[in-house]
DNA sequence: GACTATTAGTTAGCACGCTAAGCAGTTAGA
DNA sequence: TCTAACTGCTTAGCGTGCTAACTAATAGTC
């Protein structure tokens, strides 16, 4: 089982890297095309860590590299003096789109060992145990709490 | 999809630390619990490397920190003066085999929320993935050969 | 026997995740 | 109003993964 886990990511770090960019940095931008999509003028680095479930200092991270990388720009908030609202710069958003489209074949190019009804079962016992495992999350918080 | 993998992560990531240990450190000291029934005096770094699906520099590093711990001992090997041959102490092996218990506990837990059937969808599916997975990467193996 | 190739492992250096601790800026309560 | 609590983010430091480059031992080849 844990098997899945290390392949994926074996999987899926090459095909990036041959963009230039790691899977946590896809994600990113991933992240910031959609919230563009929407209407977002930007996303501040909380709402950034929330999406992609993943600490404040380590969005720092992926940020600054993805700055350096002329891939993303940040504004301070007008709203919050303590916000920085992180959006894709064209070339950024040239990348992704362009990254975005392989990477979709490369998905269903994986998924295609499974036919329709069994790709519906999978889903739907991902979300259960993903549904289990918050709630484990959430009772051990509590007991810690106590 | 993606999100599974996080949410596993940072379920079992508590749940071994709760007992001092973390995830890489868990599984090596599972896969030296199973070598030592199965008959062996020890397994080499390039041994536990290819269980863990690891790279030789992580494997030293893991290795160095339960050594430090004291859960681990390595004695060079007879036959390959190159070697060096990783086993459990005795305390090593009395914490994998009480974390094993709880460990075991957790994971019907989770498993709780699939019925039977959807169980063995599960597995099937993801094995069939992890196959199709392998199968991707070796022919980018061969791609990037020609 | 000597010369190369392969193999086991290490070290250096990076990306990415985390926690803990600290600094601003913001909000809320006395 | 003024202090206290909270929030957004950064820094420091660690564990784990990687690649690249290195050492040392083994194996193969002439």
């Amino acid at each position: 089982m844990l098997r899945y886990f290390g392949l994926l990511r074996r999987t899926m770090e090459p095909f990036f890297a041959g963009h230039g960019i790691s899977v946590s940095q896809w994600g990113m931008l991933r992240a910031l095309l959609r919230a563009d999509h929407d209407g977002h003028t930007g996303l501040r680095l909380m709402d950034l860590g929330e999406r992609l479930l993943v600490r404040p200092p380590s969005v720092s991270g992926v940020v600054r590299r993805l700055t350096a990388m002329g891939l993303v720009k940040t504004v301070p908030s007008g709203d919050d003096h303590r916000a920085r609202l992180v959006s894709l710069t064209a070339k950024g958003r040239q990348l992704v789109e362009r990254v975005g489209e392989a990477h979709v074949q490369r998905v269903r190019e994986i998924y295609a060992a499974l036919d329709e009804h069994e790709l519906a079962g999978l889903s739907s016992s991902l979300s259960k145990l993903c549904h289990r495992m918050e709630e484990i999350s959430r009772e051990n918080c509590e007991k810690e709490q106590a």
